[in-house]
DNA sequence: ATGGCTTCATAGTGAAGA
């Protein structure tokens, strides 16, 4: 079951770095690109500090589960998400880093996925570790809602384009060949990368160094993705990363990523 | 250049990010 038809939707993700820092371009995103949906991830606050009430007086809506200094995701929306979860079911994980909920029949699974350090790191361990329990939780989440698309800051360059320079990250964290491979095994579920079912220029990042100028470089990786189910790929009309917010005062090294769904 | 820049927690610097 597909999109009711005529009607629209639009899916978005945004690693903030920060949503106390970052509340101003949010907002003003928010106004300007008016998403149905929009997930973030570092949000890097406890639940009791979440600028709820400046997003209500914005006129949206909002679910978070955060921590203190890392991690934290939520996700804000126009109409209020139905059946959020917190977290991956059955894994025990103290970092905050995945929120579900449902809007309009649409499974949206906004993740914040592992970053490792290096591939000699305990955190590579754990990033491969949770990658295979979030695969398993994206598994079920399909069987139930068929409808489901899975964004985030997903820590994982799909392929050697998605990089600046493959020279560079050879053997590196974030590219090696068992995080692809995890992410290959997402697509396997039965998801489609939403950016790549469009034609994107070359060098298409949504990441970028804050040192040695690499925005202005255009030193970035694809790192943050939208994945869309078998049953909604039909509906999906565009899939881009909006560089605008990277361009501001002060931005996130991330810039969003958003995936418009029009029922057929 | 095992760096660069930004954030948080903290009141000096260190951890972490990607």
């Amino acid at each position: 079951m597909a999109l009711a038809a005529g009607s629209a939707l639009k899916v978005a993700t945004w690693n903030v770095n920060s949503l106390k820092v970052r509340l101003p371009h949010l907002l003003d995103w928010l106004a300007s690109e008016t998403p149905d949906v929009v997930a973030l991830q570092e949000t890097k606050t406890e639940d009791a500090g979440f600028p709820l009430q400046a997003l209500q007086q914005a006129g949206w809506q909002a679910v978070c589960f955060g921590q203190k200094t890392y991690n934290g995701v939520a996700l804000v929306s126009r109409v209020p998400a139905e059946d959020v979860t917190f977290g991956i079911p059955g894994f025990d994980d103290e970092q905050k880093r995945v929120i579900a909920g449902t809007f309009g029949g649409v499974r949206v699974i906004g993740a914040y996925v592992v970053n490792g350090e290096s591939l000699t790191s305990d955190k590579y361990q754990y990033k491969l570790r949770w990658l295979a329990a979030f695969t398993a939780y994206v598994r079920e989440s399909l069987a139930r809602w068929p409808d489901l698309v899975v964004v985030g800051d997903y820590n994982i360059a799909p392929e050697d384009r998605d990089t600046h320079d493959p020279a560079v990250w050879k053997d590196c964290v974030l590219v090696s060949a068992p995080e692809r491979e995890a992410f290959q095994g997402l697509l396997a579920l039965g998801l489609h990368d939403g950016m790549r079912r469009f034609e994107q220029p070359e060098s298409t990042f949504t990441w970028w160094d804050y040192r040695a100028a690499g925005f202005r470089r255009n030193l970035g990786l694809r790192i943050d993705h939208i994945l869309v189910s078998n049953a909604l790929v039909g509906n999906l009309t565009a899939c881009t990363v909006d560089k605008g917010p990277r361009k501001l005062e002060r931005p996130s090294d991330h810039a969003p990523v958003w995936a418009s769904f029009l029922g057929s």
